[in-house]
DNA sequence: ATAAACAGTTAGCCTATGCTAACTCTTACA
DNA sequence: TGTAAGAGTTAGCATAGGCTAACTGTTTAT
């Protein structure tokens, strides 16, 4: 099963979400990212056929290995992209806001290369 | 009407096509873009009733002034995305292609502080 | 214990945007 | 002059991913 913009963003978002949270319910995600219930529904069932995530009878959903590295991929690429832009003289809001588009568009080798240049300068 | 990502790359690509080419057809923009000849007749159709183009009778495509300044905007994103890949260590053609994604997401802030950073260094 | 609130799912609609098949219309040429 | 090539359009399919309406099932609270 091949990944796309909105299945990163909901592993994204789960991602950023059990960081403060004990348990992520499919709720959580649909008032995070402002999608209806069922859209989030959905996507779940997806993500779950995928095995990018696990849903628990109390309906706790957990990423797998997969969806925590796909998932960490993403926020790592959204944090650097902020980073730079911030470097470049960007507010931390607009920053945040165009990171969370490129962070899925960017190659790997880009992203070494932003990675380089935020730690050198 | 409200154009989205795949409209903005048909308006570049005219724009593109426009600057070898004494008349840009739909033929050459499928070409171009590797679309199937349906597809771009329906985006064509689009943009004109959108007035972003014009075609003529014998199937010239021209863009109007609207059409021109949305097609000058992101070809200009896109040159100037892709000289901040190159200048950050990233080879020309993995430079363009990202560009080529990112070119859509970027606000005018971000676009503003890019080419500010590519001018000072 | 029953009614309300909360969580999740199902069915089905809509738009965007790719596609193929098959059609029309014009032009070129043997 | 009739056939073929080239260009464009129409009809209709598929997928992705939003949405609402309406259902089910579980908790909570009076």
């Amino acid at each position: 099963m091949h990944l796309l913009e909105s299945g990163e963003m909901y592993l994204e978002t789960i991602w950023v979400l059990s960081k403060n949270k004990s348990k992520v319910r499919a709720v959580d995600i649909s008032e995070q990212m402002g999608f209806s219930k069922p859209s989030v529904s959905r996507a779940i069932g997806l993500l779950k056929k995928g095995e990018y995530i696990r849903v628990g009878q109390d309906g706790a959903i957990t990423l797998t290995e997969t969806g925590k590295s796909v998932a960490e991929s993403i926020y790592e690429r959204h944090t650097i992209l902020t980073s730079l832009l911030m470097k470049l003289g960007v507010d931390e809001q607009t920053a945040a806001e165009d990171a969370c588009k490129m962070e899925h568009d960017i190659s790997d080798k880009t992203l070494d290369a932003i990675k380089k240049f935020i730690i050198e300068k």
